[in-house]
DNA sequence: GCCAACGTTGGC
DNA sequence: GCCAACGTTGGC
């Protein structure tokens, strides 16, 4: 059986809570803390082999940085019951939790940055919400079209 | 630090 | 079901 195109997504991450040299050093990591239904609903569409961009975002400046690709999904979110973590979620049933998530790879980090200011130059907010005012979904589809816009934007990957 | 853009919560 | 109050995200 031939194998599908992949869907693309955006991921956006704080660097300061963990950024694309994190990613590139465990190789692989689970997308946990998401406490947002849209973005966890996005996260369940997942499929195994879809590309996401890795997004560095209340930094300076914002940006895509690296690439990642869907490697395991629908796994459940283990802060949630964790009464340490900052993303512990006191209504999540252990039979039934309310959080799960994507485990991503590392694929690449690209040479430069490609910032906030330089994607919406070339994207209005129904091409990508990424780029809508006051946009913050943490999660989101990226149309096959305009991640191929995005690659031509981002040259080459480490 | 400010604030726009929402999502969530809870009273009614 | 409405909506005011509140909290969070994240650009600037």
């Amino acid at each position: 059986m031939a194998s599908k195109e992949p869907n693309y997504w955006l991921m956006k991450s704080e660097p300061d809570a963990y950024s694309i040299s994190d990613l590139r050093n465990e190789a692989e990591t689970i997308w946990d803390g998401i406490r947002n239904y849209q973005a966890r609903n996005f996260m369940r569409s997942m499929k195994i082999g879809d590309k996401a961009f890795f997004y560095h975002s209340n930094c300076k400046p914002p940006g895509i940085v690296g690439l990642m690709e869907v490697i395991e999904t629908k796994i459940t979110d283990p802060t949630q019951f964790e009464k340490s973590s900052k993303y512990f979620d006191p209504k999540s049933l252990k039979d039934k939790p309310r959080w799960d998530c994507a485990k991503l790879k590392y694929l690449g980090q690209f040479k430069e940055k490609l910032t906030l200011e330089e994607i919406r130059k070339e994207f209005n907010s129904d091409e990508l919400v990424l780029v809508r005012s006051g946009n913050r979904l943490s999660i989101i589809p990226v149309e096959a079209n305009v991640a191929y816009r995005l690659f031509n934007l981002l040259g080459d990957a480490n």
